[in-house]
DNA sequence: GTATTCACG
DNA sequence: ACGTACGTGAATACA
């Protein structure tokens, strides 16, 4: 059987993969110091690229160190000279590569005197003669020479991962030119590259030219004479020694002295230990994730030698039955995993359970009528038994369609994990497993994503894997207690976050009742103006085309219509609503744009999205809250959001009549944090002016104003005055820059400045804090809220400006918005306790970051808005009085 | 899958 | 000199 040599350009590829992830540099470091950009990709690429093609034969070839002493140096003296220095930080990266090449199983050589690219040569004409296949892999395209109906050269394009293949047929389409002919053509040009010179004044064209006519370089200059006059010609017969020479370095050399053979090559797969060792020095969590799993689902052949069976430490999995159940049933502790066939868990379908302990074993089933099971139904209920678990808020929903309410939980890993480490977090049991050396397979590898979701017929599969995540779960428990402690957030998770999780499960659970007709009525009333809205913009543009298509609006505004280009996108124009709105009196079609976008996107995203997701059981919402995915510990809302339904116009917000409550004489009834961001900066910071604001209850954009402007106490604030120090209090709560004041007020940046410099005179102590919270995430790399939540910024130190800057923003504006989100959470978890206690039946049914809904019967109300506004003003002791504000009405729309 | 736009706080 | 305001999710177009 014909055997496959792979020969691969270590050092262009090495290069290659620096850059492909040089945006990335700065974040790739481990602790010791060490880059790892380079790596990280080279990786990447011997497992997405080299180990599939399981050649018989493979090397890395690297040039000599000394570049220089080879022939071509002997031969022309700025050989490859003027190149820019190889980074430090690729440069380090070097001794590791050569490592990665081992452990993946391949061979590397170097030679002094030669080039990576002559190793390659005289292997791949060696291979050819041995009858074999041979690939060559380079990102450097002078290889593609070496090309013939027995070598294929692989060009990278793009990074390392995506390539090209040059056939002597497809060099032949795409340049014009046989393999040969390369390198007459460089002869020709030279390389700039390089730096070596060609013939004066011939560069691609005419070479190509000379090529097509004369083709070679030899029959060119037997016939160079017989050309017509011309300074070409007479350029040529000067440089024809110039040319040789050009000839003589492109050549690649294919009969080099080499001290290995091929059968020095064999090539036997990846060396498991090697690579464990290795990307544990690399600190490749991922890749070490991800080879630990590969190994334990057992899909591992003969290509791994000296496999570690880790799954040989995971207990058996066995099928639940009754005896194991009454056995479980007396259990302390116990951890338990469900798995369901979607992420919403309101309506996915439950695949698998499983439960257990390192003490009794652990058992799955995938029957869930075992849920009518009383003792199991007990175990489930019962407050006093332990459970470990991945998200609490998605087993208690699951829980509560079995009729059963969910109690007893101590650990989840998910909030904990969260609250440990926001940055690396990505609400996957294996991957935040794999942090604590504990290696699962991923389900997105169990079951497969998207249109390919399958559950493997075979049960014990199932049950291993839900068995192998339980006892996972149990074993976490209590090193992910440790660093918790570690960080002092123990308290954040069994006072906070672990508490609020069930009242969030049981805001989802209630959902908020939706009149659909009022929607398809809206949605009806909307289809009609826009379709004249439509027809009208087709009108004025005198044709037909796609509004929503920001390229052919572009092509209108811009090329058809000729109107100014006021702000670029990385693909094109933009059309954004504040260039329309800046365009709009130029031309009458714009405004027609900008309401025909506003009503599309009221009836796209609200009208239909809203009507999508009525759940028909109970013509209810039920969203999700996302309790572990923002970087500042506000919560998100998703299938649908709920947190972005329309208010600033009147147009969007009559959506919000649509939302009304479940009970008839019930009503909708709101309640917000007034100014609490900045309320949380004054009290943080302990400023002494913005404190007294307000404690005197004052209007705080006003009183900004006649500090930075200088006004009496008493005297009027104009309007214009407290829009900009509004402006000016949002920029620093988002961390300020004189750039994004200007932008915002569209002054310049020189008065956006000096704003700021006044801003920090008078509020002396929010200057003092911006600076000592940039200072202190420079020196521990997070920033922490008032109770004890944490942001790692990995780009504090970044020597990138615009990386530095951002993360420097960050650490200014994350203490703020996430304080703010600890006491709404806090708020929160005391109002659902008061409401129980009161006995009421008002439910909580939103959060919007600054503000609660609810829905209530009519006499409840005055009630519930004494009780919910005490509590939510007392959630938690400032320095400065937290404020709120609250609205009642038949509907949401008039409960703001 | 990425980019753009726009809805909210 | 650098060139951005902070935090989200969903719809649509387009490759």
């Amino acid at each position: 059987m014909t055997k496959k040599l792979l020969l691969i350009d270590g050092n262009s590829l090495a290069f290659r993969a620096f850059y492909a992830m040089y945006q990335q540099l700065d974040r790739m470091v481990t602790p010791e110091g060490l880059h790892t950009n380079a790596l990280v990709a080279f990786n990447n690429f011997l497992e997405s690229i080299v180990l599939p093609m399981q050649p018989d034969f493979a090397l890395v070839a690297w040039d000599a160190k000394s570049g220089k002493e080879t022939f071509r140096g002997d031969l022309y003296a700025d050989y490859k000279s003027g190149r820019d220095k190889t980074p430090v930080e690729f440069k380090e990266q070097f001794p590791y590569l050569r490592e990665m090449v081992l452990a993946h199983g391949l061979h590397n050589y170097e030679q002094n005197g030669l080039e990576a690219d002559d190793i390659i040569g005289t292997l791949s004409r060696e291979g050819e003669k041995a009858g074999d296949d041979v690939i060559i892999i380079t990102g450097d395209q002078d290889l593609t020479q070496l090309a013939t109906d027995k070598v294929t050269v692989k060009i990278t394009k793009k990074g390392v991962t995506q390539i090209e293949e040059y056939t002597p047929a497809y060099i032949q389409e795409k340049f014009g030119l046989t393999p040969a002919q390369i390198i007459d053509k460089k002869a020709l040009t030279g390389d700039t590259s390089d730096n070596y010179p060609g013939v004066t004044k011939v560069g691609e064209k005419t070479a190509l030219k000379l090529l097509t006519e004369y083709h070679d370089l030899d029959n060119l200059y037997a016939h160079v004479d017989d050309m017509k006059k011309s300074k070409m010609k007479e350029n040529l017969i000067a440089d024809k020694e110039v040319a040789y020479r050009a000839q003589k370095l492109a050549t690649i050399i294919t009969d080099a002295d080499l001290s290995i053979s091929l059968d020095d090559l064999a090539y036997n797969g990846p060396k498991t230990k090697g690579l464990v060792e290795l990307f544990e020095s690399l600190h490749f969590k991922s890749a070490l994730a991800k080879l630990k799993a590969h190994q334990l689902v057992g899909q591992d052949d003969t290509s791994v030698e000296d496999a570690e069976s880790q799954s040989a430490n995971f207990h058996p999995v066995k099928e639940l039955d009754e005896a194991a159940l009454a056995d479980l049933a007396k259990a302390d502790t116990l951890a338990i995993q469900i798995d369901t066939d979607a992420d919403n868990y309101h309506t996915a379908d439950m695949l698998a359970f499983a439960i257990g302990n390192d003490d009794l074993g652990y058992f799955a089933s995938r029957d869930f009528t075992w849920f009518e099971n009383q003792t199991l139904r007990d175990l489930i209920e019962n407050p006093e038994q332990k459970l470990r678990l991945f998200n609490a808020k998605e087993v208690w929903v699951l829980m509560h369609r079995l009729d059963l309410t969910l109690a007893g939980v101590d650990f989840d890993f998910m909030l904990v994990a969260y609250l440990l480490d926001t940055v690396g977090n990505d609400n996957v049991l294996s991957t935040l497993a794999a942090r604590f050396g504990l290696y699962l397979p991923a389900d997105e590898d169990f079951y497969g994503k998207g249109a390919k979701f399958f559950v493997p017929t075979d049960d014990q599969e199932v049950f291993d894997h839900l068995g192998h995540k339980a006892e996972a779960l149990y074993g976490l428990r209590d090193k992910a207690f440790e660093e918790l402690a570690e960080h002092k957030q123990t308290d954040l998770y069994h006072d906070i976050e672990l508490p609020l999780s069930f009242v969030l499960a049981k805001m989802e659970a209630q959902g908020f009742a939706v009149k659909e007709d009022r929607l398809e009525k809206m949605g009806q009333e909307l289809d009609e103006k826009i379709s004249q809205l439509k027809e009208e913009i087709y009108q004025i543009a005198g044709e037909e085309f796609n509004i929503n298509s920001t390229k052919q609006l572009g092509t209108l505004l811009f090329e058809k219509m000729n109107l100014p280009v006021i702000k670029k996108t990385k693909t094109g124009y933009s059309t954004a609503v504040e260039v329309l709105e800046e365009l709009a009196p130029q031309a009458p079609i714009v405004s027609h744009i900008l309401e025909y976008r506003q009503l599309a996107k009221i009836k796209s995203t609200y009208v239909d999205g809203l009507l999508a997701v009525v759940d028909q059981a109970d013509q209810k919402i039920h969203t999700r809250f996302l309790q572990t995915l923002t970087q500042t510990g506000r919560l998100s809302s998703v299938d649908p959001n709920l947190q972005n339904i329309p208010m600033r116009t009147e147009e969007g917000r009559k959506i919000r009549h649509a939302f009304v409550p479940s009970h008839p004489n019930w009503l909708i009834f709101g309640a917000d944090y007034s100014q609490i961001e900045l309320r949380v900066l004054a009290a943080i910071t302990g400023d002494p002016n913005m404190k007294k604001a307000f404690m005197e209850d004052e209007d705080i954009h006003a009183e900004t104003a006649r500090a930075v402007f200088g006004l009496k106490a008493d005297e009027p604030v104009d309007a214009n005055h407290r829009r900009t120090a509004k402006a000016v209090n949002f920029g620093i709560v988002y961390g300020i820059s004189d750039f994004g004041l200007s932008k915002n007020l569209g002054i310049s940046r020189k008065d956006a400045k000096s704003f700021i410099e006044t801003y920090f005179k008078e509020f002396p102590k929010i200057h003092g804090w911006m600076e000592q919270i940039k200072e202190q995430a420079h020196k521990d790399g997070f920033v922490e809220t008032i109770e004890h939540r944490r942001r790692y910024l990995p780009e504090i130190n970044a020597k990138n400006f615009n990386r530095r800057s951002f993360a420097e923003r960050t650490a200014m504006n994350s203490p703020i918005q996430g304080s703010a989100a600890d006491i709404i959470k806090i708020a929160m978890i005391k109002v659902d306790q008061a409401l129980t206690k009161e006995g009421l039946q008002a439910k909580m049914l939103l959060q919007v970051h600054d503000e609660l809904v609810f829905e209530c019967p009519k006499e409840e109300l005055e009630q519930v808005r004494k009780l919910v506004t005490s509590v939510m003003d007392s959630a938690v002791s400032l320095s400065v009085p937290l404020k709120v504000e609250d609205h009642a009405g038949p509907t949401w729309y008039e409960a703001k």
